[in-house]
DNA sequence: AAATAGTTTCGATATTTACAGAAATAACAG
DNA sequence: CTGTTATTTCTGTAAATATCGAAACTATTT
């Protein structure tokens, strides 16, 4: 299921097993487990947490590392979203303001390409500035606000029935 | 820059031609401007056209197949959105229900993995209900919903604020 | 100093994916 | 029906990626 979600297999199993453990796990349980090299289990955690997905604890008197997934969904898809914006999104987006000003220099380019370039940079700029601004919103809000759905339209002011 | 968004470079080099060029391109043109194999071409614009962002059209007194991109970006985010749930979303929600049947007939299993699955089964529900809700709003009130931003939560009954 | 945890790096496979070139199919004109 | 052009599908190879097992290294504890 996880290789549809950017993640790899040993990334995909580790975290599928921290979710479903009721206990903090440590790496060398993990890798017993899943059958996965050690070397693999430590790189798999380094990512999740990465993502925020996973965090560590220490169980007192213990030494080793204990590692837990976060089981709130909500935090779950925020983190997962907020990780992929900053890895996807955002070289995209300074990718562009660079072609965009080593466009400025060289006049023989074809207007259409010079703004076809531009709107995508604006583009992708207002949906993140959305996004930002989205971010903001307190956690109960925003459920609040998913649940409403397509409700939220009658809400706008002047706007006419979809 | 295209490696980041799922498709390979063949497919982004592609829709980067076609979406920059003010014409309509035939495949063989397309193969000697990237410089591509016929036969690579030929699949990406089946891919480009799976996911909506690429369309055929022809020109009179040509048989040949010429192609064009969706230029307008608020088209294209929504076709590319919609392609990705339907490919990676929705083998996930079946995959899940699959699950929770198979599960509902284990009663060894514990309860809080049956509980975690359920959850996330009907998290990603809410999500995509969420998601189908949004995609029936027109056009230009989706845009001016994103303009307002954070301040929709202005609207919203009984919310306290940010 | 010895033992335990953990991470990082490396080379050796194994697996997956991308791609080119060839072959097959389809669409059409005369 | 036949030759021509456009397009798709197939197949083998190359490139990229994932995984393992081992070793080297750091830090911590006994």
């Amino acid at each position: 299921m996880g290789t549809h979600w950017g993640a790899n297999r040993s990334v995909a199993q580790v975290h599928a097993l921290l979710y479903l453990s009721d206990t903090p796990l440590d790496a060398e349980a993990i890798t017993e487990a899943l059958g996965l090299a050690r070397s693999n289990v430590s790189t798999a955690l380094k990512e999740l947490q990465g993502y925020n997905v996973v965090k560590r604890t220490h169980i007192p008197g213990d030494r080793r590392d204990y590692f837990v997934a976060e089981t709130d969904l909500w935090d779950l898809f925020m983190a997962i979203t907020a990780e992929r914006k900053r890895r996807e999104i955002d070289p995209t987006i300074s990718k562009l303001a660079d072609l965009k000003s080593r466009m400025a220099a060289n006049d023989a380019l074809p207007a259409h390409v010079r703004e076809r370039i531009g709107r995508m940079h604006d583009f992708i700029g207002t949906l993140t500035h959305w996004y930002d601004d989205v971010r903001r919103i307190n956690k109960g809000t925003l459920i609040s606000l998913m649940k409403l759905g397509a409700k939220i339209v009658r809400f706008i002011p002047g706007s006419a029935k979809p």
